[in-house]
This record gives structure tokens, C-alpha cells and sequence, in this order.
RNA sequence: GCCCCUAUCGUCUAGCGGUCUAGGACGCGGCCCUUUCAAGGCUGAAACCGGGGUUCGAGUCCCCGUAGGGGCACCA
């Protein structure tokens, strides 16, 4: 079996073209088959230059590699549309002679005139198909007169066409409510119908797993495979991603759309695949509990993927959803990984942050961070060389008075720098202690020293974080905030 | 406007004629644990779009409404 994943180089990866790749590459390791990347940039207008190895990282990213493709080549190549010109060009002429397919002469202005007058006279918009009159002596003629054509296909005017969809079941619609599309444009390259549909072909694709938008031009292919008459392949049209708002979720409107959102943004790439396989389609799997194993891998769920139960419906994308599972996913991550994939976010916050120190602090915000990117919020001051100096009504926790608060400060202070040694187990021995000879609540003791040493009212543990600290800043810190609460004369 | 697809808790979903007083997850509420924040444990509220059929029996099949989504380019 062979699949393949055709994005057209435009921009950014998108969320939904992921899924795609994603439900494709599944297929492929479930059935043994091959999944492969193909280029679709046959539109000369809207194709950018880095697009392709923005696509390429994004999928190597997210995991989805393939087994032929632009950059690997393959024994079907080459794998990007514009360098397959020939055959497009081949085959839509090959339909013209067989009288499958005809050309016209319309200019752009022409066609949307023509569309206009049908709308004002009731009639469904779009092309006359008055160029299937022309004979080819016309043809010779226009030709002559340098008049551009494009190849359109003619389209059976009666009768219905029918698909079986994988998903869907039987999907049939009425051939006179079909355009004569075109295949062939002026400039010679082909429109996604042909393309997308040779290379198909050529490429020996058994299996088209695409998006639900293509449902309504699906027939349209039928037709020209029939014209060809060559085996369509099997369709499976997966539903579309919608934005929790309602509607497509579309790159110009939303950030989420585009992968770089999720990679800058500090999710897992196991966290998002493992997210991708439960919108659309179910996992299913029970744990010892009876309840449904919400976190698994894009390989455990490629061992038991059955594109026959993707669902029908359009989904939210719910990234409420998809943090939770990211913070799963952090927390199961081990320290020394967890401490390699912070560090490019405390250096993109131009912290110096080592990775031994990393692997450190990692277990103690593994289970408070849900991105990778609020590492720098919650442990950021522990490679920065100070702390604000804290205002006293930060300082002062509820129920004690800012008097109170210094002496306790000032206890503190004395007992941890009487430690032999400045370990957790002793900082937290002594700070009990402390708080019960204050006849206050830990609670209440260890807000202010948390505020003084870390300058943040909530952080990581606080005495791994003094710890890790050192006592000559904590002691400083300290003495700082205890000035701070000074009384005026 | 025309064509196509779809319809279970707020969201993602399980269900494929009886085992449904409809299950799970996220989120939300409560309780417990607790040095903050989390994490964790227990627990609660929360859905079969409406109407007709078919059937002994319908969330599950059919039809009609309604709603949502998608498509109608020399874009993919």
C-alpha cells in the first residue's frame, strides 16, 4: 500500500495538513506500505521559496518521516510538481486527442463575464463549456492568432457519478451539477486536478487520504480516471479541523494554525501527535481501570489505526485539551531530556542556563509546567545573578503584621546561617522549627522567605530552590527584605 | 443561490437494534493531601437536535425538517 501527503508550499505547515500527514503515515506503518511526500507547486503565483524546508522540518519535527520524498528522492521521483511538467503536459494533450477533454480560449475577464450573466439569468455560475463547439481548425486559427488555451475536461452532461469513501460509505452526485474543470492551465502548468491525479497514478498511490474540502471535487477525478481509464485509487476523506470558534481554521486568522505555533509555543511534538490521533479518530485502548488510555505514542496508535473508524464530523481543536496532555507528557519526560528541551527556551529569554543545572532544576518544575516555554517564568530567576528587591506588601503574608513578618525573616535568616550544612533537610528541620517556636503557620513563615529569596510569590519548592541557590545569596536576599520592612523612625 | 458532508455532555469521543438509569477524557464544582503553585487521590454536575416512520424493541436503520461544516477559481 502507498500513500502520500501532497502539501503545496505556500507558508507554513498547518495544523490540519499535520493530522493529514499524520493519519497517512499511520496507515502506511499499520499496513506495512510506504508513506510519500510530493510537492504540489503548480501555482506559480502562490509558491515561496522556503516553504518547502519549513514543511519538511515540521513533519521531521512532529516525527512523520517518509519513505520518499523531495529530499530523499525515491523510485518514483522526482517528488515536486514543478519538475514534472512533461507529464502533465503529456496527458492533458493525450485527453484532447481522445476526445476526452477540449480546449478553450477564454481569457479570465471573459470566464467571470460569462459567470455573471448565468448568475443574472438563474443559472448556476460558472463556464458555458461554449469552447466544446470549436473544431480543430478553430482551434488552428486561434492558435494563429496567438491566442492563449487552457484544457478543460468534458464532463459527462447526463447520467451520476459515484465513489466508494472509506470513511464515508457511497457518495454520488449528479454529473450536470459538475464543472468542465480545467486541467491545463495557459501558462502550461497543470491545475491540482491533473496534477495531483498523474502523479497519483504514477506514483502507484493505492490509498488518497486527504481532507473532507476535497469531497465535493472527488467526482471530478472519478470522471478523469474514467477518461483515462485508469484504477482510481481508494478515497478516505478525513474531516476538517475547525477553530473552537466554528469554522475552518485557517492560517491568516489564527496563530494555532501553523505548526510553528506549537513548536515555539514549548509543546512536545509526542504531545501533538499523540493530541492529532484523538480528533478525528479514538484510540480506544482500555487501562487496568476501564478507562481509555488518554496518553500513548503515534506508534502505538499506527499499531492499531483503522482508517475506516475516523469520524465524520468536523472537529474543534481544543488546545486546552492538548496542554493538559503536553504537561502529561512533560512530566513522563526524563530529567536529562526534560533539561535539553528547556534550554533553547531560556535561551531564546537570553538566560545562561547550563544543562547540569538544568537537569537540576528539572524535576522540580516538571509537574508545574504544562509548556516547556513557562520554565522561564517559573525558574527564570534561578540564572538571573539577582532578584527585584520585593515591596513590603508582597512580603507580608495574611495574618501577621509587617513586624511580625521581619522578625520571622529575622529568624530565618539566623537559623539557616547557623547550619552546618545549607541542605534541604536541614533548611526545612529549621524552618519547622521556626515556625512553631513563632506559633505561626508554615504557610505563613515560608511565604515571606519565598518572596525575599526567590521574588516570586509562587516557585518551585523552597528549599530545593535555596539550595540550589546557595546560602551567601539566600542570606543576602534575606537581609535585603528584612531592611525593607525596617520601621521608619 | 446551487451541490456535497455531518449531527451523543461546553470540547474530543465510546456506542455499530435489546447488556444505555448512555461509558471515558479535557474543562468546571466539591472534598482530601499540601511550604506557594502544581501534581496526585476521591467525588459531583453535564449529552443522544426536532418530528415522523420501520421494528416486539431505536442513541443506533429510513424519511423530512433544522442546525453546523465544506465546496462551487487558469488556488490547492
Amino acid at each position: 500500500m502507498r500513500v502520500r501527503f501532497a502539501p503545496s508550499p505556500t507558508g507554513d505547515l498547518h495544523i490540519g495538513g499535520v493530522r493529514t500527514a499524520q493519519f497517512n503515515w499511520m496507515f502506511a506503518r499499520r499496513h506495512g506500505g510506504k508513506f510519500i511526500l510530493r510537492i504540489e507547486d503548480t501555482d506559480q503565483k502562490r509558491t515561496q521559496e522556503q516553504s518547502l524546508s519549513g514543511i519538511m522540518d515540521g513533519l521531521r519535527w512532529a516525527g512523520l518521516h517518509w519513505d520518499e520524498g523531495p529530499d530523499i528522492g525515491g523510485p518514483y521521483g522526482p517528488y515536486i510538481q514543478s519538475q514534472r511538467l512533461a507529464h502533465y503536459q503529456y496527458w492533458a494533450n493525450w485527453l484532447v486527442e481522445h476526445g476526452k477533454a477540449y480546449r478553450a480560449y477564454e481569457t479570465p475577464e471573459e470566464l467571470e463575464l460569462i459567470s455573471a450573466a448565468r448568475k443574472a439569468n438563474g443559472l448556476p455560475p460558472g463556464y458555458d463549456r461554449r469552447a466544446r463547439a470549436l473544431t480543430p481548425a478553430d482551434w488552428a486559427r486561434l492558435d494563429a492568432e496567438g491566442k492563449p488555451y487552457v484544457i478543460r475536461l468534458k464532463v459527462p452532461l447526463e447520467g451520476e457519478t459515484v465513489f466508494e469513501d472509506m470513511v464515508r460509505g457511497a457518495i454520488r452526485v449528479r454529473n450536470d451539477t459538475l464543472q468542465d474543470a480545467v486541467l491545463l492551465k495557459a501558462d502550461g502548468f497543470p491545475t491540482y486536478h491533473l496534477a495531483h491525479l498523474v502523479d497519483d497514478h504514477l506514483m502507484e498511490i493505492s490509498h488518497v487520504i486527504r481532507a473532507e474540502e476535497w469531497i465535493p471535487s472527488t467526482p471530478l477525478h472519478v470522471i478523469l480516471y474514467q477518461a483515462f481509464g485508469w484504477q482510481p485509487p481508494q478515497f478516505c476523506h478525513v474531516p476538517v479541523i475547525l477553530h473552537p470558534s466554528g469554522g475552518k481554521i485557517s492560517k491568516r486568522k489564527h496563530p494555532e494554525a501553523s505548526i510553528s505555533y506549537f513548536i515555539k509555543g514549548g509543546y512536545l511534538p509526542e504531545a501533538v501527535t499523540n493530541f492529532l490521533c484523538n480528533v478525528g479518530w479514538n484510540y480506544g485502548k482500555l487501562d487496568e481501570n476501564g478507562e481509555e488510555i488518554q496518553v500513548f505514542t503515534k506508534e502505538e496508535a499506527a499499531a492499531v489505526f483503522d482508517i475506516t473508524q475516523v469520524t465524520q464530523t468536523g472537529t474543534k481543536f481544543d488546545v486546552v485539551k492538548l496542554k493538559w496532555l503536553n504537561g502529561e507528557w512533560i512530566r513522563r519526560l526524563s530529567d536529562e531530556d526534560l533539561a535539553r528541551r528547556l534550554q533553547p527556551f531560556f535561551e531564546a529569554a537570553a538566560l545562561e542556563a547550563p544543562l547540569e543545572v538544568l537537569v537540576q532544576v528539572a524535576p522540580l518544575i516538571k509537574e508545574r509546567i504544562k509548556l516547556l516555554s513557562e520554565a522561564v517564568e517559573m525558574a527564570g530567576f534561578l540564572f538571573r545573578p539577582d532578584v527585584p528587591t520585593p515591596e513590603p506588601s508582597a512580603l507580608i503574608p495574611k495574618g501577621l503584621t509587617a513586624e511580625q513578618t521581619r522578625a520571622a525573616l529575622q529568624l530565618a535568616h539566623e537559623a539557616l546561617a547557623a547550619l552546618p550544612d545549607f541542605t534541604i533537610a536541614a533548611q526545612e528541620a529549621a524552618l519547622r522549627d521556626g515556625a512553631e517556636r513563632l506559633g505561626i503557620k508554615t504557610g505563613q513563615f515560608f511565604s515571606p522567605i519565598r518572596v525575599a529569596v526567590t521574588g516570586q510569590s509562587v516557585s518551585p519548592p523552597l528549599f530545593e530552590v535555596m539550595a540550589l541557590i546557595g546560602r551567601e545569596k539566600v542570606l543576602a536576599r534575606l537581609a535585603r527584605a528584612i531592611a525593607v520592612l525596617q520601621p521608619t523612625p
